[in-house]
DNA sequence: TCTAAAAGTTAATTATAGTTTACTTATAGG
DNA sequence: CCTATAAGTAAACTATAATTAACTTTTAGA
């Protein structure tokens, strides 16, 4: 895992995912499959590329057990988001 | 703006952005120009369709001054994520 | 080393996100 | 009410994300 006490870009929502894809054991062909997504737009999500469908995005940090939060300049209030979108609690 | 303390979907994180523009005073067709978005595309993201790209999401979230943050399972570490991709500290 | 598995790349094609334009509801002031 | 502004929809077209298949490069064990 990465060190994520600093703030970040998505560069490093890229090295997150990565670091908790190889921390499960899992190639990328085990999550192409398992989520039908093609190895170049892994790898592509990996890299840091925004130029994916964020759904695609949500299915991955969905399926590594990932969520993340919303954060308002007046900053009150936090949201998560996961990519599980038919879920009732979500 | 929509209560968020408890947990949610991406129809969450809609309405949040949608909160947030409407907030500031700003019509669709204003967001829009300024960010080369089509109202349409707009439209999609604050339904909540995840059938767009990342790229238009963080576009977004960074003019209406929004952020988010990753959270893993092991719950120790959150990274916060803007739209701006070149600036040094993100 | 050798080699097998994983990572990463490339090019051609297909699927789909995004735009434009125009039109149709809503919503709020006067 | 009437009207102006914003929101939302639709269709045809363009731009681009995603896939497939084949290939090259890394990496880690035996």
């Amino acid at each position: 895992m990465p060190d994520l006490s600093e703030r970040f870009s998505s560069k490093l929502l890229a090295q997150e995912i990565m670091a908790k894809r190889t921390a499960m054991k899992l190639s990328l062909v085990d999550v192409s499959k398992a989520l039908s997504i093609s190895k170049p737009t892994l790898i592509k999500i990996e890299k840091g590329d925004t130029n994916v469908s964020f759904a695609n995005i949500l299915k991955v940090l969905e399926f590594l057990g990932l969520s993340f939060t919303i954060i308002s300049d007046d900053i009150n209030h936090q949201s998560n988001i996961t990519g599980a979108n038919d879920d009732p609690w979500f």
